[in-house]
DNA sequence: ACCTGAACACCGTTCAAGT
DNA sequence: ACCTGAACACCGTTCAAGT
């Protein structure tokens, strides 16, 4: 994806120094899918700021308005990758594997928080817009249907699934680093902590994912 | 706020189609609230894709450098609007008030849902952040204040603190309507409801804030 | 100290033109 | 159909200069 000098050829009329011109129609070897990796190198590397047009396609080895072929806009572009990485994380098929319902909500929420901890450009990203795409409906519903195996009244199974979905947005965002992270301090620089004891109280935190266990028995208990 | 004509005086030697240069030193009229005051309406009309920092001075009747002498950077306009509405609701004030701590946590959950309901360009904004700065932090160190009261063991305050509060941010990002949503309409447009009964399947929603009393429970009942 | 105006290095998006 | 290159209307930020 980076720069395939393939179908540039010889160019015998430039100077060593100059960027070489590339050709103008098809290339051949771009599609969505190996954009959405560009794009997804980009967030990565550059985080959710970072992630513009024009280095997305500098990454691809392409010109910005090349994209327009197969985004509709850098929104729809910021959709995709988002929509990819939950479909890489392979959340239906734990949902729908061994285990008790509880146990495998658990695994969802650990799996999710693992990718995602040292990913704050995509942590960033995920966090920024309702997740929109086929992987993301795809977990939806095996979500919706995990939470109904479970034994939850009908009419609480879309607040308990988007409770639970938004929890894990909420955990990471509090305790991933966060793009905006500066900002953060410089507030925090400028109280004092005995205005706010309980606030900045140092406190062990033994759960890898505390609150899990918590809202899990909110959920699930309910009847 | 808007354009006040202040101590630009009389200016003899300009056409009346001329713009009316303004003078340079200080105007004094200006400050950091008036300034966060003129981004949050900038905020309310034209959405946080709106919220520039030359909007912003547009609004405030300056030009965009004069924001520097006030602000660090964008991100800190940013904050201090998400702070300063925040502060606006007098959260604090419902949670030190009358009633068992349940009913102020509820209280607390429906005053900023209602707050946020109309208002989707401070939504997106409160969404975008961590929130950081004075009104922020004293809200959360008053919920802290009211699980402990509500007899939270002390190692799950925390995990209940931001469960609440990313519950209702989730709740709204869901519920009320968000900036991105062209995008959401296009990924749902291109699926087949047949494949996502769950998803697709029309929910009445009798609670106005579903989820909340059966995160409540979960919460409060931990033991 | 405060504010302006010009300038810089970006950005998403459009459009005519080439292959 | 696909991609380029130029152009347009933005953007945040800097900096010297005026008051």
């Amino acid at each position: 994806m980076t720069h395939p000098p393939t179908n540039t050829g010889p160019d015998p009329e430039r100077t060593p120094t100059q960027p070489r011109p590339r050709r103008r129609g098809p290339r051949g070897d771009l599609d969505r899918a190996g954009l959405v990796a560009a794009a997804t190198r980009v967030v990565d590397t550059q985080g959710l700021t970072g992630l513009t047009l024009r280095k997305v396609a500098t990454e691809a080895g392409v010109t910005p308005t090349a994209l327009y072929t197969y985004f509709v806009d850098m929104a729809d572009v910021a959709n995709a990758v988002g929509d990819a990485f939950l479909g890489s994380l392979g959340l239906p098929g734990i949902l729908t594997g061994p285990g008790t319902p509880r146990v495998r909500l658990r695994a969802v929420l650990d799996r999710a928080h693992s990718a995602l901890m040292d990913r704050p450009g995509m942590l960033a990203l995920i966090a920024s817009r309702p997740l929109a795409g086929p992987h993301s409906f795809a977990f939806n519903e095996a979500l919706l249907r995990t939470l109904t195996e479970a034994g939850l009244p009908p009419e609480r199974v879309r607040a308990g699934a988007y409770v639970l979905t938004c929890f894990l947005l909420g955990h990471l965002a509090t305790t991933a680093p966060h793009e905006s992270g500066a900002a953060l301090e410089r507030a925090r620089e400028g109280l004092d902590p005995a205005d706010y004891p309980l606030s900045f109280a140092p406190v062990p935190i033994d759960d890898p994912l505390p609150g899990a266990e918590l809202l899990l028995d909110g959920i699930l208990n309910a009847r």
